[in-house]
DNA sequence: CAAAGATAATTGATATATCAATTAAATCAA
DNA sequence: TTGATTTAATTGATATATCAATTATCTTTG
Protein backbone atom coordinates (compact mmCIF):
# COMPACT_ATOMS: atom_id res chain seq x y z
CA UNK A 1 0.00 0.00 0.00
CA UNK A 2 2.99 2.58 0.84
CA UNK A 3 0.13 4.93 1.73
CA UNK A 4 2.95 7.76 2.45
CA UNK A 5 1.17 10.17 3.85
CA UNK A 6 3.41 13.85 2.76
CA UNK A 7 3.65 14.97 6.45
CA UNK A 8 5.74 11.07 6.61
CA UNK A 9 7.77 12.84 3.98
CA UNK A 10 11.12 13.56 4.96
CA UNK A 11 11.95 16.07 2.28
CA UNK A 12 8.60 17.64 2.84
CA UNK A 13 9.49 18.59 6.36
CA UNK A 14 13.11 20.05 4.92
CA UNK A 15 10.85 22.43 1.96
CA UNK A 16 8.60 23.07 5.10
CA UNK A 17 11.28 24.07 7.43
CA UNK A 18 13.22 25.98 4.80
CA UNK A 19 10.04 28.17 3.62
CA UNK A 20 8.76 28.78 7.34
CA UNK A 21 12.00 30.50 7.68
CA UNK A 22 12.66 32.20 5.18
CA UNK A 23 8.89 33.49 5.58
CA UNK A 24 9.54 34.47 9.39
CA UNK A 25 12.86 35.96 8.63
CA UNK A 26 11.71 38.48 5.53
CA UNK A 27 8.77 39.35 7.33
CA UNK A 28 11.07 40.60 10.47
CA UNK A 29 12.99 42.34 7.48
CA UNK A 30 10.24 43.71 5.97
CA UNK A 31 8.09 44.85 9.56
CA UNK A 32 11.84 46.69 10.36
CA UNK A 33 11.86 48.77 7.54
CA UNK A 34 14.64 47.80 5.36
CA UNK A 35 13.75 47.49 1.55
CA UNK A 36 15.79 44.31 0.70
CA UNK A 37 15.00 40.80 0.22
CA UNK A 38 17.05 37.84 1.88
CA UNK A 39 18.24 36.94 -1.49
CA UNK A 40 19.65 40.06 -2.41
CA UNK A 41 21.23 40.45 1.01
CA UNK A 42 23.00 36.94 0.83
CA UNK A 43 24.14 38.32 -3.05
CA UNK A 44 25.55 41.23 -1.43
CA UNK A 45 27.41 39.65 1.62
CA UNK A 46 28.51 37.16 -0.85
CA UNK A 47 30.28 39.83 -3.11
CA UNK A 48 31.41 41.44 0.13
CA UNK A 49 33.27 38.51 1.13
CA UNK A 50 34.99 38.45 -2.02
CA UNK A 51 34.80 41.57 -4.34
CA UNK A 52 36.35 39.68 -7.14
CA UNK A 53 34.12 36.67 -8.14
CA UNK A 54 32.18 36.32 -11.16
CA UNK A 55 28.98 36.22 -11.43
CA UNK A 56 29.15 32.46 -11.76
CA UNK A 57 31.33 32.33 -8.95
CA UNK A 58 28.45 34.29 -6.97
CA UNK A 59 25.50 31.78 -8.31
CA UNK A 60 27.65 28.58 -7.33
CA UNK A 61 28.13 29.87 -4.16
CA UNK A 62 24.57 31.55 -3.36
CA UNK A 63 23.37 27.93 -5.15
CA UNK A 64 21.48 29.78 -7.98
CA UNK A 65 21.27 29.77 -11.64
CA UNK A 66 23.61 32.60 -13.46
CA UNK A 67 20.21 33.77 -15.02
CA UNK A 68 18.50 34.43 -11.82
CA UNK A 69 21.81 36.72 -10.47
CA UNK A 70 21.85 38.19 -13.59
CA UNK A 71 18.56 39.26 -13.09
CA UNK A 72 18.80 40.35 -9.45
CA UNK A 73 22.33 42.33 -10.08
CA UNK A 74 20.06 44.17 -12.37
CA UNK A 75 17.71 44.23 -10.08
CA UNK A 76 20.68 45.64 -7.16
CA UNK A 77 21.98 47.85 -9.94
CA UNK A 78 18.59 49.91 -10.28
CA UNK A 79 18.22 50.14 -6.35
CA UNK A 80 21.87 51.82 -6.40
CA UNK A 81 22.90 48.79 -4.29
CA UNK A 82 25.34 47.48 -6.74
CA UNK A 83 28.06 49.48 -9.21
CA UNK A 84 28.73 47.31 -12.18
CA UNK A 85 31.56 48.56 -14.23
CA UNK A 86 33.28 46.65 -16.89
CA UNK A 87 36.32 44.35 -15.69
CA UNK A 88 39.46 46.00 -16.33
CA UNK A 89 41.00 42.68 -17.52
CA UNK A 90 38.26 40.43 -18.88
CA UNK A 91 35.99 42.14 -21.25
CA UNK A 92 33.40 39.55 -20.86
CA UNK A 93 33.34 40.29 -17.55
CA UNK A 94 32.00 43.29 -15.01
CA UNK A 95 33.86 44.67 -11.93
CA UNK A 96 30.84 44.58 -9.60
CA UNK A 97 30.88 47.01 -6.58
CA UNK A 98 28.70 47.13 -3.55
CA UNK A 99 27.84 51.06 -2.67
CA UNK A 100 28.08 52.59 0.31
CA UNK A 101 24.18 52.55 0.08
CA UNK A 102 24.53 48.37 0.10
CA UNK A 103 27.04 48.67 3.24
CA UNK A 104 24.82 50.36 5.63
CA UNK A 105 22.17 48.98 4.38
CA UNK A 106 23.48 45.43 4.95
CA UNK A 107 24.91 46.32 8.19
CA UNK A 108 21.61 47.45 9.51
CA UNK A 109 19.91 44.16 8.15
CA UNK A 110 22.89 41.80 10.09
CA UNK A 111 21.75 41.84 13.73
CA UNK A 112 17.89 41.10 12.75
CA UNK A 113 19.14 38.19 10.66
CA UNK A 114 21.39 36.71 13.93
CA UNK A 115 18.26 37.15 15.52
CA UNK A 116 16.28 35.13 13.26
CA UNK A 117 18.82 32.68 13.02
CA UNK A 118 18.78 32.19 17.25
CA UNK A 119 15.46 32.19 17.20
CA UNK A 120 14.77 29.58 14.47
CA UNK A 121 16.90 27.25 16.49
CA UNK A 122 15.78 27.71 20.20
CA UNK A 123 15.57 24.81 22.10
CA UNK A 124 17.47 22.74 19.93
CA UNK A 125 20.86 21.89 21.33
CA UNK A 126 23.92 21.93 19.46
CA UNK A 127 24.60 18.01 18.72
CA UNK A 128 21.12 17.81 17.04
CA UNK A 129 22.63 20.62 14.44
CA UNK A 130 25.51 19.11 14.04
CA UNK A 131 23.60 16.03 13.16
CA UNK A 132 21.71 17.73 11.07
CA UNK A 133 24.60 19.41 9.10
CA UNK A 134 26.05 16.10 8.55
CA UNK A 135 22.91 14.47 7.26
CA UNK A 136 22.18 17.32 4.94
CA UNK A 137 25.63 17.30 3.17
CA UNK A 138 25.38 13.56 3.01
CA UNK A 139 22.29 14.25 0.55
CA UNK A 140 23.66 16.57 -1.17
CA UNK A 141 26.34 14.68 -2.08
CA UNK A 142 23.84 11.55 -2.93
CA UNK A 143 22.04 13.69 -5.27
CA UNK A 144 24.94 14.81 -7.25
CA UNK A 145 24.31 12.93 -10.16
CA UNK B 1 34.55 39.57 14.27
CA UNK B 2 31.64 36.82 13.49
CA UNK B 3 33.16 36.30 10.13
CA UNK B 4 30.16 33.51 9.67
CA UNK B 5 31.28 31.84 6.41
CA UNK B 6 27.88 30.95 4.28
CA UNK B 7 29.36 27.11 4.21
CA UNK B 8 28.75 27.37 8.03
CA UNK B 9 25.33 28.43 8.22
CA UNK B 10 22.75 25.97 8.92
CA UNK B 11 20.15 27.83 6.59
CA UNK B 12 22.56 27.38 3.63
CA UNK B 13 23.12 24.07 4.29
CA UNK B 14 19.62 23.57 4.40
CA UNK B 15 18.80 25.69 1.11
CA UNK B 16 21.12 23.38 -0.75
CA UNK B 17 20.21 20.46 0.21
CA UNK B 18 16.75 20.88 -0.89
CA UNK B 19 17.60 22.65 -4.20
CA UNK B 20 20.07 19.53 -4.54
CA UNK B 21 16.98 16.83 -3.86
CA UNK B 22 14.80 19.08 -6.65
CA UNK B 23 16.90 19.44 -8.79
CA UNK B 24 18.02 15.77 -9.32
CA UNK B 25 14.53 14.68 -8.53
CA UNK B 26 13.23 16.84 -11.65
CA UNK B 27 15.84 15.96 -13.72
CA UNK B 28 15.30 11.91 -13.68
CA UNK B 29 11.40 12.65 -14.06
CA UNK B 30 12.54 14.74 -17.27
CA UNK B 31 15.06 12.45 -18.37
CA UNK B 32 12.67 9.28 -18.19
CA UNK B 33 10.15 11.43 -20.38
CA UNK B 34 7.11 12.29 -18.08
CA UNK B 35 6.01 15.73 -18.68
CA UNK B 36 5.55 16.94 -15.35
CA UNK B 37 7.20 19.33 -12.47
CA UNK B 38 7.66 17.95 -8.77
CA UNK B 39 5.01 21.00 -7.62
CA UNK B 40 2.34 19.88 -10.27
CA UNK B 41 3.17 15.89 -9.17
CA UNK B 42 2.96 16.97 -5.57
CA UNK B 43 -0.68 18.81 -5.85
CA UNK B 44 -2.38 16.34 -7.74
CA UNK B 45 -1.33 14.18 -4.85
CA UNK B 46 -2.71 15.60 -2.44
CA UNK B 47 -5.83 16.03 -4.45
CA UNK B 48 -5.86 12.22 -5.15
CA UNK B 49 -5.36 11.82 -0.63
CA UNK B 50 -8.31 14.57 -0.31
CA UNK B 51 -10.39 14.96 -3.15
CA UNK B 52 -12.71 17.27 -1.53
CA UNK B 53 -10.21 19.34 -0.51
CA UNK B 54 -10.57 23.19 -0.83
CA UNK B 55 -7.95 24.81 -2.88
CA UNK B 56 -6.36 26.96 0.51
CA UNK B 57 -6.55 23.20 2.26
CA UNK B 58 -4.23 22.33 -0.54
CA UNK B 59 -1.96 25.12 -0.27
CA UNK B 60 -1.71 24.51 3.64
CA UNK B 61 -0.56 21.16 2.61
CA UNK B 62 2.19 21.40 0.36
CA UNK B 63 2.67 24.77 1.92
CA UNK B 64 1.96 27.00 -1.18
CA UNK B 65 0.49 30.74 -1.33
CA UNK B 66 -3.15 30.59 -2.23
CA UNK B 67 -2.11 32.18 -5.61
CA UNK B 68 0.31 29.84 -6.39
CA UNK B 69 -2.15 27.32 -6.15
CA UNK B 70 -4.77 29.12 -8.15
CA UNK B 71 -1.98 29.51 -11.21
CA UNK B 72 -0.65 26.10 -11.33
CA UNK B 73 -4.46 24.52 -11.04
CA UNK B 74 -4.66 26.93 -14.41
CA UNK B 75 -1.62 25.38 -15.73
CA UNK B 76 -2.94 21.72 -14.40
CA UNK B 77 -6.52 22.68 -16.23
CA UNK B 78 -4.83 23.63 -19.08
CA UNK B 79 -2.88 20.54 -19.52
CA UNK B 80 -5.58 18.44 -19.32
CA UNK B 81 -4.32 16.78 -15.88
CA UNK B 82 -7.54 18.38 -13.61
CA UNK B 83 -11.19 19.15 -14.08
CA UNK B 84 -12.27 21.94 -12.92
CA UNK B 85 -16.31 22.22 -12.12
CA UNK B 86 -18.73 24.26 -10.20
CA UNK B 87 -18.62 23.06 -6.64
CA UNK B 88 -22.57 21.84 -6.10
CA UNK B 89 -22.74 23.37 -2.53
CA UNK B 90 -20.61 26.45 -2.25
CA UNK B 91 -20.33 28.66 -5.53
CA UNK B 92 -17.59 30.13 -4.24
CA UNK B 93 -15.51 26.80 -4.38
CA UNK B 94 -14.60 24.70 -7.75
CA UNK B 95 -15.23 20.57 -7.59
CA UNK B 96 -11.62 19.75 -9.33
CA UNK B 97 -11.18 16.51 -10.80
CA UNK B 98 -7.84 14.25 -11.38
CA UNK B 99 -8.63 13.43 -14.76
CA UNK B 100 -8.09 10.10 -15.87
CA UNK B 101 -4.45 10.79 -17.73
CA UNK B 102 -3.09 12.61 -14.97
CA UNK B 103 -3.73 9.45 -12.88
CA UNK B 104 -1.74 7.35 -15.40
CA UNK B 105 1.02 9.80 -15.32
CA UNK B 106 1.27 10.05 -11.58
CA UNK B 107 1.69 6.22 -11.20
CA UNK B 108 4.09 6.40 -13.36
CA UNK B 109 6.09 8.70 -12.06
CA UNK B 110 5.52 7.01 -8.53
CA UNK B 111 8.49 4.79 -8.31
CA UNK B 112 10.97 7.17 -10.18
CA UNK B 113 10.03 9.95 -6.92
CA UNK B 114 10.57 6.74 -4.53
CA UNK B 115 13.76 5.73 -6.37
CA UNK B 116 14.60 9.28 -5.77
CA UNK B 117 14.00 9.66 -2.03
CA UNK B 118 16.21 6.30 -1.66
CA UNK B 119 19.18 7.20 -3.32
CA UNK B 120 18.70 10.96 -1.59
CA UNK B 121 18.91 9.37 1.62
CA UNK B 122 21.67 6.49 1.11
CA UNK B 123 23.73 6.24 4.00
CA UNK B 124 22.14 8.39 6.22
CA UNK B 125 20.82 6.05 9.62
CA UNK B 126 17.51 5.91 10.21
CA UNK B 127 18.05 7.71 13.78
CA UNK B 128 19.93 10.61 12.31
CA UNK B 129 16.69 10.77 10.04
CA UNK B 130 14.74 10.81 12.75
CA UNK B 131 16.62 13.67 14.50
CA UNK B 132 16.65 15.48 11.39
CA UNK B 133 12.58 15.41 11.42
CA UNK B 134 12.59 16.53 14.98
CA UNK B 135 14.83 19.37 14.88
CA UNK B 136 12.75 20.84 11.37
CA UNK B 137 9.68 20.29 12.83
CA UNK B 138 11.24 22.59 16.31
CA UNK B 139 12.31 24.83 13.61
CA UNK B 140 8.84 25.21 11.81
CA UNK B 141 7.39 25.85 14.97
CA UNK B 142 9.90 28.73 16.22
CA UNK B 143 9.30 30.41 13.20
CA UNK B 144 5.39 30.56 13.23
CA UNK B 145 6.04 34.07 14.36
C1' DC C 1 -34.10 39.89 7.23
C1' DA C 2 -30.18 43.31 6.39
C1' DA C 3 -25.75 44.84 7.29
C1' DA C 4 -21.25 43.37 8.82
C1' DG C 5 -17.96 40.07 8.85
C1' DA C 6 -15.76 35.86 7.21
C1' DT C 7 -14.36 32.80 3.51
C1' DA C 8 -12.89 30.98 -1.39
C1' DA C 9 -10.73 32.18 -5.07
C1' DT C 10 -8.64 35.40 -8.49
C1' DT C 11 -5.71 39.11 -10.26
C1' DG C 12 -1.79 42.32 -10.64
C1' DA C 13 2.78 43.42 -9.54
C1' DT C 14 7.23 42.05 -8.57
C1' DA C 15 10.94 38.56 -7.46
C1' DT C 16 13.04 34.33 -8.29
C1' DA C 17 14.02 29.43 -10.69
C1' DT C 18 15.20 26.86 -14.61
C1' DC C 19 16.35 25.46 -19.16
C1' DA C 20 17.87 26.36 -23.72
C1' DA C 21 19.77 29.36 -26.99
C1' DT C 22 22.68 33.20 -27.98
C1' DT C 23 26.52 36.63 -27.92
C1' DA C 24 30.96 38.16 -27.10
C1' DA C 25 35.39 37.59 -25.64
C1' DA C 26 39.27 34.71 -24.24
C1' DT C 27 42.14 30.64 -24.78
C1' DC C 28 43.89 26.62 -26.89
C1' DA C 29 45.65 23.95 -30.66
C1' DA C 30 47.07 22.77 -35.18
C1' DT D 1 47.52 33.19 -36.69
C1' DT D 2 43.26 31.21 -37.67
C1' DG D 3 39.86 28.13 -36.36
C1' DA D 4 37.79 25.38 -32.60
C1' DT D 5 36.69 25.31 -27.90
C1' DT D 6 35.75 27.27 -23.58
C1' DT D 7 34.11 30.78 -20.64
C1' DA D 8 31.18 34.92 -18.90
C1' DA D 9 27.15 36.77 -19.18
C1' DT D 10 22.52 37.70 -21.23
C1' DT D 11 17.93 36.72 -23.06
C1' DG D 12 13.51 34.36 -23.78
C1' DA D 13 10.16 31.25 -22.23
C1' DT D 14 7.82 29.15 -18.66
C1' DA D 15 6.93 27.97 -13.65
C1' DT D 16 6.58 29.36 -9.06
C1' DA D 17 6.52 32.77 -4.68
C1' DT D 18 4.59 36.54 -2.31
C1' DC D 19 1.91 40.46 -1.07
C1' DA D 20 -1.97 43.38 -1.57
C1' DA D 21 -6.27 44.34 -3.48
C1' DT D 22 -10.53 42.67 -5.36
C1' DT D 23 -14.73 39.85 -6.29
C1' DA D 24 -18.18 36.77 -5.20
C1' DT D 25 -20.43 34.11 -2.04
C1' DC D 26 -21.56 32.51 2.43
C1' DT D 27 -22.46 33.14 7.55
C1' DT D 28 -23.44 35.85 11.61
C1' DT D 29 -25.59 38.82 14.32
C1' DG D 30 -28.36 42.63 15.74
Amino acid sequence: MTAEKLGDILFYSLEKSIKSYRQFAQRNITKAGFDITIDQWLLLKTLQEDPEATQQQIADKVFKDYASITRMIDLLVKKKLLKRKPHPEDRRRFALTVTADAETLIEGVQPLVEANRRQALQGINLQDVQVLREVLEQMISNCQN
